[in-house]
DNA sequence: GTAGGGTTAG
């Protein structure tokens, strides 16, 4: 796109004091020596007409009769043709220009100069800036911030450290940052602590009703996680706009806190701002985590707005992905005109988390076809998918083969999700061979997925060993303690549980009760086990027990196996028969019209007994019921599940 | 002449 160019022709006659003819000598002129100046005025003129005009040819043609004749123009009409150049991206002339007002003795304006770092920084020459910068007689507030803005938007962690130290620079040379200074040297800010010590010189000179400081600081806490300091900073506000609401919702939004994100943007709404793209994608976002369909579904129509916006698509087609409805997912697919590596590694895992692991490896070979290049995520996506589907050799190979093939290292998720694969495959020697072998130090995610595998295939010994790896990397994992605590009760070693339970004790660390929401007309009903208040209990309590009943008819044993507590027969039946999932199931029956999805979303995986409770009341209700863990979705249809029995 | 927000895993 061409870019706008402010034209104003100015008066030749007017201008004609204002530049310089050099050289120039106090000698009365010659008649040679008048001419001479005489054109030369009027090149000048002509010079400073083209760059007022944005006629960038005839101005670089004038600029270098003016080169040969060693004259010159008033900064300003440099700085004109600088803006320019900057606009058109013609860096070639910018760096002409540079040249010629650094030579012959001319004096350039600060202002100019500025102009020419701001030329270099927009065009990423940040040696070229700081070379630049480093000449300057005199350095202003803009000098200042132009550079600090520049390396603080770099993404390389070593130049976002030098915007902190010009600031410092900055302050000793007498210079005070202005706005633009705070709410740039803001997101290079690598400390908590500094991150305080500049929001508090931000409110002692006032900066802080500025709304670029102001989102700036929202934006900085929320990405330490500080989401309660954001909300402070944002509630202050007497001064706002759209984007300071956009980067709460944002920061709550990716910070996991998918309630207050929608929360707030219903306050944002009422208090009559428009929402935009960014909004959409951050609020889009919420519902994914919070699985919430129906919300979901009904901003989809407020996306059409924006349907060439690529992030916001990308936004969409994962809550799709994420709410287990991969027909609208594979719709908003087909339908995207551009589609990036984000929106292939998303439909990848979608499919892959919702148990369709063929088509996900099958869309893979389709995105190697388009030449998008896969990255990281990708190919944990196709891992993802060959570890839940029990495709051990195509896991091994693309493993294996990812650096030959796609240049990526594999970094410690993909050996996670190896030891993953190896696991569930009942292949727990290998897949313990595999963390010895890792490069990089296993985590706690390393462990727990081979805990996984040991619950599954009943290694106690082994699980015994990762759990104990896991509470090392990760001390506060209540489920972890739970799990080594149940291990040893099942071979009697009281005092190791006793251990265990004194461990838990001593850090404060509680067992995360199991919960599952489901969203009926708009509202989220949530069931916690042990928890009566949702104010139909009873009468779900009361279903349940007659679809129990009903299965038992039909050969329904529940399963203990998997929840080892410290109760024995009926009572552990009892522990059972009310997990959250259960609850949200039956309220579901009694909510939705028979042909209506039920979808419930878990905090903890789901319990093997849950698993086939869910199974035999898809065939009995004739129902489809979709459950979402923290792993992985569960597409359950008369009597069976998506994902085989294999998760 | 210098400054802003949004998407993919676990």
């Amino acid at each position: 796109m061409r870019a706008v160019v402010r034209v104003r022709v100015i008066p030749v006659l007017r201008l004609y004091h204002s530049s310089s003819v050099l050289p120039s000598g106090n000698d009365e002129p010659t008649p040679d020596s008048a001419a001479a100046a005489a054109q030369n005025s009027v090149i000048i003129h002509n010079f400073i007409n083209y760059s007022y005009q944005g006629d960038l040819p005839r101005a670089m043609e004038t600029l270098e009769s003016m080169q040969k004749r060693n004259i010159f123009a008033h900064s300003v009409s440099y700085s004109q043709l600088i803006n320019c150049c900057v606009a058109r991206r013609a860096i070639q002339h910018g760096k002409r220009i540079h040249l010629h007002v650094f030579s012959g003795g001319y004096v350039p304006k600060t202002f100019l100069i500025n102009n020419l770092l701001n030329m270099y920084v927009k065009d990423k020459l940040l040696h070229e800036a700081q070379v630049l910068f480093d000449q300057m007689p005199q350095r202003n507030v803009i000098s200042w911030t132009t550079m600090i803005s520049a390396y603080a938007a770099s993404s390389n962690v070593d130049l976002k450290r030098r915007a902190l130290e010009l600031l410092i620079l900055m302050l000793r040379d007498g210079v005070t940052p202005n706005m633009f200074t705070y709410s740039s040297v803001l997101r290079a800010c690598n400390e908590l602590q500094l991150l305080r010590q500049i929001h508090c010189s931000i409110n002692k000179v006032g900066l802080e009703s500025d709304v670029y400081v102001r989102s700036a600081l929202i934006d900085v806490y929320s990405r330490w996680g500080e989401c309660q300091n954001a909300l402070c900073v944002f509630c202050e506000m007497i001064t706002g706009d759209r984007v300071v609401w956009n980067s709460i919702i944002g920061g709550f939004a990716q910070n996991s806190d998918g309630d207050q994100a929608l929360h707030l943007y219903k306050r944002m709404k009422k208090a009559g701002f428009q929402v935009d793209q960014s909004t959409l994608t951050s609020v889009l976002s919420a519902c994914t985590r919070l699985a919430l369909l129906e919300l979901g579904g009904q901003l989809h129509v407020h996306v059409l707005k924006y349907d060439q916006d690529l992030i916001l698509n990308n936004a969409l087609l994962d809550m799709y992905c994420k709410c287990g409805s991969l027909k609208d997912s594979d719709c908003v697919f087909s339908r995207m005109v551009d589609k990036d590596v984000v929106s292939w590694s998303t439909m990848i895992m979608g499919l892959a988390q919702n148990g369709f692991s063929r088509r996900a490896l099958e869309l893979f070979e389709a995105m190697k076809v388009s030449k998008i290049k896969p990255n990281h995520i990708t190919i944990l996506g196709v891992l993802f998918a060959c570890s839940h589907a029990g495709l051990v050799d195509d896991g091994l190979y693309y493993f294996h083969s990812m650096k030959k093939l796609f240049g990526i290292d594999p970094g410690r998720e993909h050996y996670g999700c190896m030891v993953d694969l190896l696991g569930r495959a009942g292949k727990l020697d290998a897949a313990v061979k595999l963390i010895h072998e890792m490069e990089c130090e296993p985590d706690a995610v390393t462990w727990r997925a081979l805990l996984g595998a040991c619950r599954v295939h009943r290694n106690m010994e082994l699980a015994a060993y990762a759990a104990k790896q896991i509470i090392n990397h990760d001390p506060n994992d209540a489920g972890t303690y739970i799990l080594l605590s149940n291990i040893y009760a099942n071979s009697q070693r009281w005092d190791e549980i006793t251990r265990v339970r004194n461990a838990m004790r001593h850090r404060g660390i509680k067992k995360e009760p199991g919960c599952s929401w489901i969203e009926v007309n708009k509202c989220v009903h949530a069931f916690i086990l042990g928890d009566n208040s949702h104010p139909k209990i009873t009468e779900i309590k009361k279903e349940l027990k007659q679809i129990i009943h009903r299965l038992k008819e039909i050969g329904y044993v529940p399963d203990t196996n998997f929840v080892l507590q410290d109760l024995e027969g009926e009572q552990m039946e009892d522990s059972l028969l009310y997990h959250s999932e259960k609850l949200a199931i039956v309220f579901g029956v009694m909510s939705f019209s028979s042909g209506k999805t039920i979808r419930i979303r878990k905090n903890l995986r789901i319990c093997g007994d849950c698993h086939i409770f869910a199974k035999l009341v898809s065939k009995i209700e004739s129902r489809s019921i979709v459950i979402r863990d923290p792993i992985r979705y569960h597409h359950f249809e008369d009597g069976c599940c998506s994902c085989w029995d294999y998760w």
